[in-house]
DNA sequence: CAGTTTGTTCAAAAAATCTTGAACAAGCAT
DNA sequence: ATGCTTGTTCAAGATTTTTTGAACAAACTG
C-alpha cells in the first residue's frame, strides 16, 4: 500500500508538506490552545485537520507536524473526546482517518461540556465541603463572616450555570437572527 | 505603628491565622485560577482576601500564604490589573492594603478584558497574515482551499466578538429580569 | 501461526511555568 | 543626609506540564 520504502534516504528532506498558508492557520491555533489550557500539540493537530479536505491518518499527522507519535495518538484521543476531531474508518483499509469539526457551535459546546460542566459539579462538593467546615472551629463572628462568603460563592455558581447555555446558544447562531447557516 | 518587634522569637510559631473555612475557600480559588489559566498563588491571594473583610496588606498576605515577596507583589499586581483587587491607601500608614472584588460581573469583564479581549485583536492581525500568504505559493487547489478556511476563521472571529458582549451583559443581571442589585 | 500493521501506554527527558529571595529603587522620618 | 520601611525586579531554582520513544497489545494477513 505504502509505495516507498521506509528506509529511502530521498525521504530524509521530504519534510515540509505545508503550504504556508497551513503552518499559519496551524500556528493560530497552537497559540488558541495554549490560551485555552490545551497542550500546544493538540492545537496543532486540529490546525492541520482544519486545514485539510480529507481525512488524515495518525502518521499522515505525525509526519506533517513532526511530533511524536505519543503525542499524535494522545492529541487526537483527547480532540475526539473534546468533540473537535471525528474519526473514520475507510472500509478495506486498516487506518483510522481523521476530520476536524468546523461547527464553531459544537466546538464551543464540546469544550463547555468537558471543562466547565465538570468544574461546576465539583464546585457543588467544594460548597457543601465549606458549609461543613462552618460548623466546625473559629470565633462566632468568623464562622457569619464565613456564611456570607458562602452565599456569595453559591450565587456565583449560580449565575455561571445559567451563563453557560446561553454562550451554547448564542455561538453558532449567528446573533439571534435566523439566518442560513448549513449546520 | 507596629506594635511588636520584627525579630520577636514568640512570632516564629504564629502562623496559620487562618480559619478552616478560609483555609477551603483559599483551596477553591487556587484551582479555580489553575484552571482559568493564572498562576495558583494569584488564587490563593485572591482567596484570602476574599475571605476578609478589612483590606490585608503584602506582609499579611505573605505571612498568611507562606509565600515569597515576590509571589506577594506580582500577584497583587496582577490582580489589579484584572480588576480582581483593589488598594487602598490609609492615611497615616505608609502600607498599602488591599481587598478583593467580589461583584461578578466585574471579575467576569476584567477576566475577559484582560485575556479575551487581546486575543480577539490578534486575531484580526493572523487572519490577514494569512490572507497575505494565500496569494503566494501553493497549488491552485490550495489556495482555493486557503481561501475556505480564512473565511470560516473570519466567521468564527466574527461570533465570537458579538458573544463577548453579551457574557458581559448576561453574568451579574441576575438573568435578564430586572431585579435590585447593589451594583 | 508467524509476521505486519496500527494504535496505546507510560516512564523518563525536555520544555514551559511559577516561585523564591537577594539586590535594588523610592519615599518617609529623624 | 542616614537609616528605616515598603514594594519591585529578575535571574536562578523548583515545580509542573508536555513530549518522546520504546515496549506492549490488538487485530489483521498470508
Amino acid at each position: 500500500m505504502n509505495t516507498f520504502s521506509l528506509t529511502d534516504p530521498a525521504l530524509s528532506e521530504k519534510v515540509e508538506g505545508l503550504d504556508e498558508w497551513e503552518s499559519a492557520v496551524i500556528d493560530l491555533f497552537l497559540n488558541a490552545a495554549n490560551s485555552f489550557g490545551l497542550p500546544k500539540s493538540y492545537g496543532q493537530i486540529y490546525g492541520l485537520l482544519f486545514c485539510r479536505d480529507q481525512a488524515l491518518s495518525m502518521d499522515e499527522v505525525m509526519d506533517l507536524l513532526q511530533i511524536s507519535k505519543g503525542s499524535a495518538s494522545q492529541g487526537l484521543r483527547a480532540l475526539r473526546q473534546l468533540g473537535a476531531v471525528s474519526s473514520t474508518f475507510s472500509p478495506g483499509d486498516r487506518k483510522e482517518r481523521f476530520v476536524a469539526e468546523i461547527r464553531l457551535r459544537k466546538l464551543v459546546s464540546g469544550f463547555l461540556r468537558e471543562q466547565a460542566d465538570p468544574h461546576l459539579e465539583k464546585g457543588v462538593a467544594r460548597l457543601k465541603q465549606i458549609e461543613g467546615l462552618l460548623e466546625g472551629s473559629g470565633s462566632k463572628d468568623s464562622r457569619i463572616r464565613g456564611a456570607r462568603r458562602h452565599e456569595i460563592l453559591s450565587g456565583w455558581h449560580r449565575q455561571m450555570s445559567r451563563l453557560l447555555p446561553w454562550v451554547k446558544m448564542i455561538v453558532g447562531k449567528s446573533d439571534r437572527l435566523p439566518q442560513k447557516n448549513k449546520d
